[in-house]
DNA sequence: TTAATTTTGTACCAATCGGTAAATAAATAA
DNA sequence: TTATTTATTTACCGATTGGTACAAAATTAA
């Protein structure tokens, strides 16, 4: 008997068009899905999503969310995974700017861009998707916080390299530098949800990049 | 009729201990009340406070509330007026430092030390009270933007004085300079509520501040 | 066909949301 | 005392919250 499912599973297709799955078809694209349930996440924040808003917004009933993405917890972290390899994956390409000044400028100005992109919602998801919440959405906003020490630990790294690189000085504490730009990266997020301009945050990193050290 | 009914009020003391009042008396204390619900507006957000909650911390029932208080965006409006002429005067007092640079300085140093107060919850309620939130919310959003728009203002125009004075130079832009000083504050306010220490905060701003535009 | 499997739509769940009606309690005025 | 006024308590309101039971529909396998 066991053999016999073990053949079967052998003869299953790797790396071919996969079996055709047995029950009733998915009605919907996963991927568009998702898509637009960051459109609601982002502008609205985790608490102030409902999933009645969510199951109009995706054009999907609510069982049959449930039955896809699990509930509203694993929804939200599915479509932060999908938030950072698209749309703020230009933070972690910045990494890899020759230097720590332009890492830095590349990190801001993109976040400026970012930001103020008309076709996006205002703000940046990691900032502000559960900054204050109740308490049964503490584990979300623990997380987020995780993300956010995550993104400014890269920064560290990236700052230290640099330092033994010899394009940041040995004088500059790398951990201070990342917290600095962390900060003002913050600040956009928030800024840019009040309805600042592009020129106006452009101004602001400008100014914020001036005291960068150098020697 | 009338006339008596104005004789009546001219009685009235003025300036005197006023006339007890007519029915039952209050069983608590207004301002310990708002205080109260400070705390809690403060740390979960406008949202993230449930009228249940409020009525528990309070110690006070939901009709008490609403009887004295209005509903739930009176409350929290009467709160922000006590949060602005409470533990954030520091805010409007900095505006009064002689120079702009100590203008500047003083607020941020006051700013890491009000929101690294272990006392205090986590993060600036103006900047955090609703930045994300549910459709029914949005007006209460928007107060807090018109509030975040007002200081910024305020540093803008403390900084054209400055100009005029001639402790800050004619080639500075007011208005960026006072938009940088506000992104670095709400930056701020995100890493707080992240857990940021204080020590870390005022490296910030030690760096934040080091290129102020001399001459 | 028929059986097995999976998704869909409807209709619902208990809990919580902001908010209130109505009776009772505590004070002053007459 | 009695009437009037105001605050408190209890118990509730309809709407919304995240989440689900269940039967019908759509597919593949036999």
């Amino acid at each position: 008997m066991n053999n016999l499912i073990n053949a079967e599973e052998l003869v299953e297709p790797v790396g071919k068009s996969p079996a055709k799955p047995r029950g009733r078809p998915l009605a919907f694209n996963q991927d568009d899905a998702l898509e637009r349930a960051l459109q609601i996440f982002w502008s609205r924040g985790y608490d102030g999503a409902s999933m009645a808003e969510l199951s109009e917004a995706l054009g999907i009933n609510k069982p049959s969310i449930y039955a896809t993405f699990g509930n509203k917890e694993a929804l939200f972290r599915k479509v932060l995974a999908k938030y950072l390899a698209g749309p703020v994956a230009y933070a972690a390409m910045a990494m890899s700017e020759p230097t720590a000044y332009q890492v830095a400028e590349k990190f801001l100005t993109k976040s400026v861009e970012f930001l103020t992109n008309p076709g996006n919602p205002r703000g940046c998801m990691i900032v502000q998707g559960a900054l204050t919440c109740g308490q049964s959405s503490a584990m979300i906003q623990q997380e987020l916080i995780s993300y956010r020490k995550n993104y400014e630990n890269r920064l560290r790294q990236r700052f230290e390299l640099a330092k033994a690189q010899g394009d940041l000085s040995q004088h500059v504490d790398a951990e201070e530098l990342a917290k600095y730009i962390a900060t003002i990266h913050q600040g956009l997020s928030v800024q840019a949800t009040s309805g600042a301009s592009k020129d106006g945050l452009m101004a602001v990193i400008e100014i914020a990049l001036k005291n960068w050290p150098t020697n």
